[in-house]
DNA sequence: TTGAAAGCGTTACCAT
DNA sequence: ATGGTAACGCTTTCAA
């Protein structure tokens, strides 16, 4: 009763349908579950492919279909908390839609994202999600578009571009943080983001490329210059792309004399580094220094004092994405859909009135 | 000079061909990158395949060279820190060296484990990144290696299986902090860990299926035995598979009379909510209670106090596994290879003397 | 250097 | 219900 090892080729339909005594057709439809056979037929097939460890060949139905049963995914860094909680939501959809996911970090750089979407488009996803670094460029995207291929955006939305589209109410959120700032008598308030512009400052919104992060920033400036406060534009920072970078950025910030009496962190890599960076330097939060961090991150709560953020359904926005995408892959073509989550300030205890 | 919109079925080398007057062959040679042509005629393709706006399909490239210049993974859980931050090291270099990831979770459930792993065998993945939520089922993995297709473990191997293995250095870790603990007064000490039992109850280390977890019991169980300490198994705590699932066994483990004087986590989730529950319960770290955590994760320098891990090289560890399997992809057929990483206590403040 | 034709493992269409 | 055969888009002999 010895059996055969296993052959290093593979087994194909074409074996099975031999060993079964049946045609190539026949078998492959039991083996693909398509068509109508016998129960006979079929019995005897399915023997014959278990006695022969046979394994579906996806590339090749792939081939034949078109369709490839995956979804390309490209995110700016799958370490940050923020797009690893997304990105847990867009892995759990798809799989109960039964696709699986193609992940590509793009490190925020555009360069990367095109080649990203080269590859994924190359490997023939069904879809893709993307979360894109610059929404000034593109192109790369609205190829996207003309392959025929449905396309949805997280996070990170574009006018310009007629597809699905899940973020994150960020202007709101911004409008409001800074309202609850500015009540507290806070004037000097800075906003520090990861992302950059050519030469390392900030001049106006439309440097920002990142959607996400320009709605903010414009409601941050929006809301200053409604209460009467000009060229609030020198406090926005830009670069902060690393958490040495943040902590350089963060500490030359805090040591200067005019230093700010509030900081808003554009996400929770960020606000950890604002947070060390202040303690390193000996300011007390709040007393000294009021600190809010965008994304609700694990340990926000945990710190002394805990630090008051901004609440982004983060699982839900890729979980929507995902669910627009599938949507698309199985339904009919309909109208570019542009979802906005709703966010919610949790207070907590690293925001006070601005020291006198 | 108005250009044909694209059409929706695909350009492939054909039409190229056509268009520059060659063969199918010659411009496959062209469009691929093999094979010798003029530089002409090499001329003519291209620009051919540009006007057509030519892409290749990966697909059909693999179905004939049986590459597919993509490798599986498969982790528990991506929106855990540890994993997020493996599955970075493992993609940069995949990417580096020219392959492509295919991401699954299992949720560290075994038969979600073996699904993915046959999903990723169907769609002819080059080679395998798992970490096996369980050692004691590893016919799936067997089967990959009979598949022929190279499979490295991350984080937790199996003695009994011959693939390349890379993982931490557990057991060294986990006897360091007992010895630590035990020198400071410490006898009531727990551990408390996300894997579980059918009974959520821990008898022995053999009920650990999770390798890493299972060597951090035994070091640890063995230096509480060297130090006289006998049944100490009763301190380790199973089944602390959500922050839910932590916060009741925390909170239940702390409010009991004979309560522990340290306890030690397992991973960075249920640090954070050993922290959280302790605090909510007043009991003061470190005065009250010593804390120990697995993972350096980046919150744990900022709470107060800032708490005392151990420190894994987590992104190393799934550089170091990409690394491997991308050297099998391209090289001979070698012995498995099995390489430990060190670990590193670090001490912050979270440890003291055992309270009298 | 170039071309013709044979695969790769499926599915899909058309007979039977 | 079943079988024969042509796709799918590419690479790879093998000749010329």
């Amino acid at each position: 009763m010895d059996q055969n090892p296993p052959r290093s080729t593979s087994v194909t339909v074409a074996d099975v349908a031999r060993r079964a005594g049946v045609s190539k057709a026949t078998a492959a439809r039991v083996l693909g579950g398509y068509g109508t056979v016998s129960d006979r037929v079929r019995e005897a097939v399915t023997a014959a492919a278990r006695a022969l460890d046979y394994r579906p060949n996806e590339l090749a139905r792939s081939m034949t279909t078109g369709r490839s049963g995956t979804i390309g995914v490209v995110v700016g860094d799958i370490e940050n908390p923020f797009f690893s909680l997304a990105v847990r939501g867009i892995t759990d959809v798809a799989r109960q839609a039964g696709f699986t996911v193609i992940l590509i970090n793009s490190g925020e750089d555009v360069t990367a994202e095109k080649a990203a979407i080269r590859t994924l488009l190359a490997k023939r996803v069904d879809g893709l999600i993307v979360s894109p670094a610059k929404e000034s460029e593109l192109d790369h995207l609205q190829e996207v578009a003309r392959s025929g291929r449905p396309l949805a955006l997280l996070d990170r939305g574009s006018e310009a571009l007629a597809v699905d589209t899940v973020i994150a109410d960020d202007r709101n959120a911004a409008e409001a943080v800074t309202r609850r700032l500015l009540a507290l008598g806070h004037r000097r308030i800075a906003y520090i983001t990861a992302c950059d512009t050519s030469d390392h400052l900030f001049r106006t919104p439309t440097d920002i490329n990142t959607g996400s992060v320009r709605r903010r920033i414009e409601g941050f400036l929006d809301i200053c210059r409604e209460a009467g406060l000009a060229e609030m534009e020198r406090w926005v920072h830009v670069g902060a792309s690393s958490p040495e970078h943040t902590r350089r950025i963060a500490t030359d910030m805090l040591r200067a004399s005019g230093r700010p009496t509030a900081i808003i962190a554009s996400d929770s890599v960020i606000g950890l580094e604002v947070f060390k960076a202040s303690c390193a330097i000996g300011l007390a939060i709040p007393s000294d220094l009021s600190l809010v961090s965008f994304h609700d991150a694990d340990w926000t709560s945990v710190t002394s004092p805990p630090v008051t953020v901004v609440r982004q359904p983060v699982y839900r926005l890729g979980e929507r994405a995902a669910q627009l995408l599938v949507e698309r892959l199985n339904g009919e073509g309909m109208e570019a859909r542009r979802v906005v989550l709703q966010t919610e300030i949790v207070e907590r205890a690293s925001v006070a009135e601005a020291p006198a």
